[in-house]
DNA sequence: TAGTCTGGGCTTTTT
DNA sequence: GCCCAGACTA
């Protein structure tokens, strides 16, 4: 087949390699821009077109819809251009690993406790049921926190330990047990299961029935995954199920690119895979293909200072490139004005277009400024982030009630919309329908229709008078809702519920926030609009399992505001990163915990090995984190890169406040390893006030040495060498 | 029962 | 500075 040159031109010969690499377990180990992507989809296409696989029995999982879609484009351009396969290759199994296993679910869940309808419950919902756990357990909401042990939960799903096998050894753990217990009941109750369950039931149904194993064993027997570091306990014993004997297993990724660790990922499943497959074989993608000398110089700089790790060296033949741009802001306005005027600049070249440009910032409320100056200038942009539209009010509460129709049992839905907009069902009748419900073992959807068909019988314990023809009201819409589901287009559906109930008179209260909210709606069912042919269903669980990166479009022209952790993957001509202050890159919440920490610097590695020609390093003076604004430091990971791949660009002073820091804080003559360091970590000293402690982390910053110190008395405290005058004991 | 108020809590990243 | 939950009042 000469199709088979096609496919491998204008590959280097490690990435050639590992395409045509025999089956088995293979690791490719790859390197940021390293053609990563590239590689896992001339597999899939050479498997097809050299070795005659079928399409249908590969599986390739990712971890966003975006890359699946990507993913799959790809792998089609490809064997249409070799002249292998004409057709769309709709058969090829490409999805998330959330969406895979959702759809393993539904196809085997008469061996579930739940039905094939089941809804997918997310954070938000999780939190409402672990509220209504603790009510139950009489805890105050206000010494135990409903997202910690909603966190808590997820992440024991996360590592497959159920309620049974759940530990207790804190007043916390014992009160998150119980809650986790209570709230696995409660979410059969409602016919629901949460993101965490989706991967815990799957793995669970395939150690639990050999025929099933068998069944998807036989039915994928090739299985690529990407961004393999990324993968958590639940995700890796997934794959180990799957994973016929011989196992094909074809999985790439880059440690150094990890930064889910709290969502359960854990970098060691590539070690882990080289232990469970010591017949692997392993290739390493080092050539990056995508940013200049400097900025891949930049960005081994910073992560070379992170230990344990083995050292990649990454290179390119694009030559070095234009110095790395470090500015120092004022304020937050004046960092979104820097970026606006830089882009503005740079495009009225004309050699750069507007959607080369991104910014990335660490939290999404840091998008807030930009956007704002960006609003102002009149200055489109495209901002990342499905979370802000599906998490907005109004939307909940559309997707609820369509999630009510869809599964009337679901009764978080329920609550949520009972009285939204008002129509007169106060808490007292709640707590009543709720106790009814109880009774009848059904739940509050549930009876309130079967109220309507048999009449009064079963309504016993249902309070008469207003609130009872207010429940009447309601459960006659909802009869409707769900004799016209199947009949009616699903935006048709959206248009009639929103009609019934009059959304649009309660959302719109004359003010400009109103008018936004019913836009939002309107928008809302415009994506509908697109769902009309695969149903209620398929588009119940689009939005539940949409990620923020599946919001990026490249419609159009204009610069990209995204966060790092959805920048992953992708790569942009000319990036900014702002927001390079200490408590916001590194984040506040990773200072006492050096994993964490090491994660934010992996973070800032992802961020700069996006840039392809042109990297902006942006700091701001004076920075509001919570409160009042405040002075903030630089970065640690800014003193990481060596002074000769930066060029200084200092915004003029505008108070004598800012002049005083500028001296303080010269870029340019700051020598990139001016103190010697005197610490290691492992050290034990002794502070004056603090007492014994040992070093967990010791860096040299500027022209003083930073520790991190955890004292035996006092607990972790952070150090200016120079200042703490600390002495050695040991180390 | 609904709407307003206040006080407290809290701040990350997202399938 | 912002948001939410629960308390309070009409």
């Amino acid at each position: 087949m000469p199709s088979n040159m096609d496919l491998l031109s204008g590959l280097n010969p490690q990435q050639r390699a590992a395409i045509t690499a025999p089956s088995g377990p293979v690791l490719v180990l790859a390197g940021p821009g390293s053609g990563k992507t590239r590689v896992l989809a001339h597999r899939i296409a050479y498997q097809i077109a050299h070795h005659g696989v079928a399409p249908e029995s590969l599986l390739a999982v990712t971890f966003t819809n975006r890359a699946a879609r990507e993913m799959r484009g790809r792998v089609e351009s490809l064997l249409a251009d070799s002249g292998a396969f004409r057709t769309p290759l709709i058969k090829l199994n490409l999805s998330t690993f959330h969406a895979f296993a959702a759809r393993l679910l539904r196809r085997e869940a008469d061996r579930l406790p739940v039905t094939r309808e089941f809804v997918i419950f997310d954070e938000a919902d999780q939190q409402a049921l672990v509220r209504q756990c603790l009510k139950e357990l009489n805890i105050d909401p206000k010494q135990v926190r409903p997202a910690k042990v909603q966190a808590v939960i997820s992440s024991a799903k996360n590592e497959l330990i159920e309620p049974e096998t759940f530990a207790a050894g804190t007043y916390f753990h014992e009160i998150a047990r119980r809650a986790y217990q209570r709230y696995q009941q409660l979410l059969l109750s409602n016919n629901a299961v949460d993101f965490d369950d989706l991967l815990l039931y799957a793995v669970r149904l395939l150690q639990e029935h050999e025929d099933l194993r068998q069944k998807y064993r036989r039915m994928f027997p090739h299985i690529l995954v990407d961004e393999f570091q990324d993968t958590n306990t639940a995700q890796y014993a997934l794959l180990q199920l799957l994973a016929g004997d011989p196992p094909d297993l074809f999985v790439v990724g880059d440690a150094d690119q990890s930064i889910y660790r709290w969502r359960g990922a854990d970098y060691r499943n590539v070690q882990r895979f080289e232990e469970d497959y010591p017949q692997a074989h392993t290739y390493l993608l080092e050539q990056n293909y995508r940013s200049t000398q400097t900025i891949l110089d930049a960005a081994m700089a910073v992560i070379d200072r992170q230990r344990g790790r083995h050292k990649k060296q990454l290179f390119t033949d694009r030559g070095r490139g234009t110095p790395i741009v470090l500015h120092e802001a004022y304020d937050e306005a004046e960092e979104g004005r820097y970026v606006l005027q830089t882009i503005t600049e740079l495009t009225a070249r004309g050699r750069i277009r507007q959607g080369d440009c991104a910014v990335m910032y660490r939290t999404n409320a840091q998008s807030r400024a930009i956007e704002e100056v960006f609003l102002k200038a009149g200055h489109p942009y495209r901002l990342v982030g499905a979370q802000r539209f599906y998490g907005r009010r109004e939307v909940k509460d559309l997707i609820a009630y369509l999630r009510l129709v869809h599964n009337p049992s679901d009764q978080v839905s329920f609550l949520r919309v009972l009285n939204t907009p008002p129509r007169g069902i106060g808490a007292k009748t709640v707590e009543a329908l709720l106790e009814a419900g109880r009774n009848a073992q059904i739940s509050p959807g549930q009876l309130l229709l079967r109220l309507l068909q048999d009449g009064a019988a079963a309504g016993k314990g249902l309070p008469a008078g207003r609130s009872a023809a207010a429940l009447a009201q309601f459960a006659r819409l909802m009869e409707g809702w769900v004799a016209a589901r199947d009949n009616l287009p699903l935006a048709d559906l959206i248009q009639r519920v929103l009609r019934d109930i009059d959304y649009r008179s309660y959302l719109e209260d004359g003010t400009e926030e109103g008018e936004e909210r019913w836009e939002n709606v309107l928008e809302f069912v415009r994506v509908a609009e697109d769902y009309a042919e695969v149903g209620l269903v398929a588009f119940l669980e689009y939005v539940a399992l949409i990620s923020d990166q599946d919001t990026l479009s490249d419609a159009q022209d204009a610069p990209t505001f995204l966060t790092l952790h959805a920048a992953k993957g992708l790569e942009f001509p000319l990036v900014f990163i702002i927001g390079l202050d200490e408590g916001v890159l590194p984040h506040l919440r990773a200072a006492d915990d050096p994993e964490e920490m090491a994660e934010e610097r992996r973070l800032f590695y992802v961020g700069i090995t996006r840039a392809m020609d042109r990297l902006f390093l942006v700091r701001t003076f004076r920075r509001r984190l919570a409160g009042p604004s405040t002075v903030a430091d630089p970065s640690r990971f800014l003193s990481d890169i060596p002074a000769d791949l930066l060029e200084g660009d200092r915004a003029p002073s505008r108070t004598p406040e800012q002049a005083s820091f500028e001296r303080r804080t010269r870029w340019e003559d700051r020598s990139p390893r001016a103190a010697q360091p005197r610490f290691r970590s492992g050290m034990r000293v002794r502070h004056r006030t603090f007492g014994e402690g040992i070093v967990l982390e010791a860096k040299i910053l500027r022209d003083d040495e930073e520790l991190t110190v955890e004292f035996e008395g006092a607990g972790t405290k952070h150090l200016a060498a120079s200042f703490a005058s600390l002495e050695v004991l040991e180390g």
